[in-house]
DNA sequence: CATTCCTATGTAAAGGATTACATTGCTTCT
DNA sequence: AGAAGCAATGTAATCCTTTACATAGGAATG
């Protein structure tokens, strides 16, 4: 029992041909019962187990797909997780889990190793597509490289794509702000890179724009989706001076990092300001006060993106899919008041 | 294009034997410069890229790890993801995480699905090793399977494992909660299968013994590490009528939960009752008010594991170091009060 | 009874890399 | 000049499965 047996330790043992080892393993009907169970017999006196290298190279598939997620920590990428695998997992594929926190180096060495060999498909959470695989894509136009983003939308429309319209939830929550008497509203952004920021900050200044209102710099902060930047651009606020009517900000983490900050200074939330978030995080129920935020429905993002998936990687090429869409919800709690002297109209 | 180039395309092309194509890519100065640069030429014409599966099967090992996460949406383990990322790329490993959602059936399908083909070792953060593997670590006790239990201990100390002395660190908050004069103190423990939890629930038990206190069943409260758990056992104090002068959860997810609740019940901690977690994860520091809890070296803990595993791997099979146990720190907050007309002695 | 068809199994060829061993020229030393 | 040693490259075996094709025996059919 020094090395592991193979397939042809069974065999011997068994006394078949390692053909009918593997059509045991792979296809049990196709083998009487009494042989069969000579097999099954020989496996578990061997210890025998599968070589899946060995498989994957002879079947030049996987059955895997890798999930590129920019931060595990963020609890926002868990439940879209918890999807993928329900999807995946019932069609048998195993998922491997790529954590790149931001860096395009890891993007790349993920998606290259994987890609190439490891993995039938990908799942791109982290709104990049390194360049060598962009390529890739456009140099085989009729079998289209089995990707799917998800949630972040990359700068190029070159592989389907699933998730919410950034642009109309941020329009809605503006609006909702608006509808509760606030003017002057503050829009904490993510990272200028990131195209889910611009769509949110564009979502942002064409509803101020159509309320007759002017869009201008100093309405934007900058943050970049942390807790700790949230924190710091409460600073800015507390250092100017005067607070805004309220601040949407572009996730929840952010939000409540801001919240906390002020709750420090003594600033009341919502009485002296509003404060609406972005994803509907789990901690978001726990703030104090709760906070209002936009839900996504985010299993079922999960969900539809690993099914379009595995059509690509079956070889469905149905161009129908290629952007899906799925509603926003706007829940309220307790962080946004009517501003004070307001009166509907 | 239509087909993937293998190194014998790329061989011929730059008029070369495949050997010297797999020493250009593996070790460049075994060959001369024009030849060196030929093959790169090639490789580059051809778009080949290498298929790991190939290379796995022949070399018998992957360079990959399989980290099994229990809950990857638990912040917690993301400080513990990235010390091991650190070590685990700069060794040239890739690492796959599996998230089991404490799915035994996961745990066992990511451990034979990986560790027998797919992966040189694995990484337990889940507290759990599948009983069809135990035994397999059993059956070659010359050379030890490369797994590493992290942060969660396992029932059997059967591997290698990294973390903290979590009864010790439970009788140093308790001793902190005494010390600031509160007498009835509540643990709201976690599942109790869970090792962790056992273990926490013995320290906090001892130093309350020690303190000359009475341990009885109803200073303990059962939840499940979720916000959820931590929301259900508020109400459960709630309906009890009175509130204890202390609650010691065990992890900071429950404690904020917990608070939550209470805040809408407006009872104020700490004024009305005192509450530690357990963790410092981030949204820790947010809570109102700020949670006093033990902060563990999240990133080193993931460290040390990794290294030890990598020199498993490599059979550096030295029995020292099956237990590493690394230092907890109290962080003071604002959680907690000195008791009402309590005086230090 | 001869033919056909099926079922259960075996044989052997992929699949794409790595690598031990062999080979071929050179340089260098005596 | 011959021997020895070295550097660069080639040849071919190997890793372990899957699977197309072949075969053998038995049942069904005419």
């Amino acid at each position: 029992m020094n090395k592991r047996a193979t397939i042809g330790d069974v065999a011997k043992l068994a006394g078949v041909s390692t053909a009918t080892v593997s059509r045991v393993i792979h296809t049990p009907d196709l083998v009487t019962d009494s042989t069969r169970k000579a097999v099954y017999s020989a496996i578990s006196q061997t210890n025998y187990t599968l070589n899946l290298a060995a498989r994957n190279l002879r079947q030049q598939r996987s059955n895997a797909i890798v999930v590129l997620v920019p931060d595990i920590g963020n609890t926002f990428f868990s439940e879209i997780l918890a999807g993928i695998e329900r999807v995946a997992s019932s069609a048998g594929q195993t998922i491997l889990i790529g954590h790149t926190a931001h860096d395009h180096m890891r993007e790349e060495k993920y998606l290259n190793n994987l890609l190439n060999s490891q993995a039938d498909g990908a799942l791109l959470l982290n709104g990049h597509l390194p360049a060598s695989v962009a390529t890739k894509i456009g140099e085989t136009p009729g079998r289209r490289l089995p990707i799917v983003s998800v949630s972040e939308a990359l700068a190029d429309q070159i592989v389907p794509h699933v998730g919410i319209d950034n642009d109309r939830a941020a329009a809605l929550v503006t609006q909702y702000l608006l509808d509760h008497g606030h003017r002057r509203i503050v829009h904490l952004r993510g990272p200028v890179s990131n195209i889910l920021t611009c769509q949110r900050a564009k979502g942002f200044a064409r509803t101020m724009k159509a309320a007759g209102l002017q869009v201008s710099p100093d309405m934007f902060l900058d943050g970049d989706f942390t807790i700790e930047s949230g924190i710091a651009a409460a600073s800015v606020l507390i250092a100017a001076g005067s607070m805004p009517d309220a601040v949407l900000c572009a996730n929840d983490e952010m939000a409540i990092g801001l919240m906390s900050r002020l709750a420090e200074h003594g600033i009341h939330v919502p009485q002296d300001v509003s404060v609406v978030g972005f994803d509907d995080i789990a901690f978001s129920r726990t703030a104090q006060p709760a906070l209002t935020t936009i839900h996504q429905p985010r299993a079922e993002i999960g969900e539809r993106a690993t099914r379009i998936l595995l059509e690509l990687i079956a070889g469905d090429n149905d161009a129908s899919n290629m952007i899906t869409t799925l509603p926003v919800e706007l829940v309220e709690r307790a962080s946004v008041a009517l501003n004070r002297g307001f009166t509907a109209t």
